[in-house]
DNA sequence: GCTTATCGATTACAGATGTAATAGTTTGTG
DNA sequence: CACAAACTATTACATCTGTAATCGATAAGC
């Protein structure tokens, strides 16, 4: 699968939101957000479906698009390719460098405790 | 700033980790990782140069280079950046992302309890 | 049925990127 | 001092990306 550039990632995430969707439904979404002409955005999603990322079935005039490229594979992905490229694989650090800088909140923190229990509890027959 | 392309970063890592260095002892320290040709890791520093991340002084025929970008600064935007696009800001669900694929190791465990307790400290006088 | 509005497909085009090659300049060597 | 070696600067070029416009097919309305 090729790269998903940035551009390509905000209308996937409009898929991953809800799908199948039309390239208008898609269009519609990020109306708000976004500045991009209505060509840009079926730009984008025929990239993706060129990309692999991302299928349709045709409904009379109009397609209908969905996701193959899942969000959790996605993101698992991009994580760790940015922790070894950034932290050279050492995902701590980054945790530490938004403690510094006073990015984590007590939710960060509450929820970053209960997956650090619930990891311990996992593995707790070492 | 404009934006570090991958390769560049792959250029500013050795700066971060030697310098001033010459050009050569780039291409050196990035031979055996990298297959890439000496004209294209000067092409490299020379953007990185251009786009204000690196600076040089003349020391005869070569020129000595150095960071201007601080690593931890450059780690902290892209963090930022990486966990706004991929996770909607939330940094624990990437954590959470590692643990499910069993991508956190014991010491990584350590780290994190380090850093919360360092936390908890620090805000306790919430 | 013919025309028009609407879709997706194809084409456009400038800037970024990966990956070098060539040109121009300075310097060490004979 | 002239030439060659070694640097950096400039240029090259294909691909990717952002951002659309145009083309061609098709469906819906009159």
């Amino acid at each position: 699968m090729k790269d998903i550039s940035q551009a390509e990632l905000e209308v996937l995430k409009v898929l991953w939101q809800h799908s199948p969707a039309t390239a208008n439904q898609v269009v519609e979404a990020l109306a708000d957000a976004s500045q991009w002409h209505e060509k840009t955005v079926k730009t984008l999603l025929n990239r993706l479906v060129t990309k692999g990322a991302v299928s349709f079935e045709k409904d009379g005039r109009a397609y209908l698009y969905s996701p193959v490229l899942q969000q959790s594979d996605y993101q698992l992905k991009e994580s760790q390719s940015f922790i070894q490229r950034v932290f050279s694989g050492r995902i701590a650090p980054l945790v530490a460098g938004f403690a510094q800088h006073d990015k984590l909140a007590e939710q960060d923190i509450a929820e970053l405790k209960q997956l650090i229990a619930r990891w311990e509890q996992e593995n707790k027959n070492d």
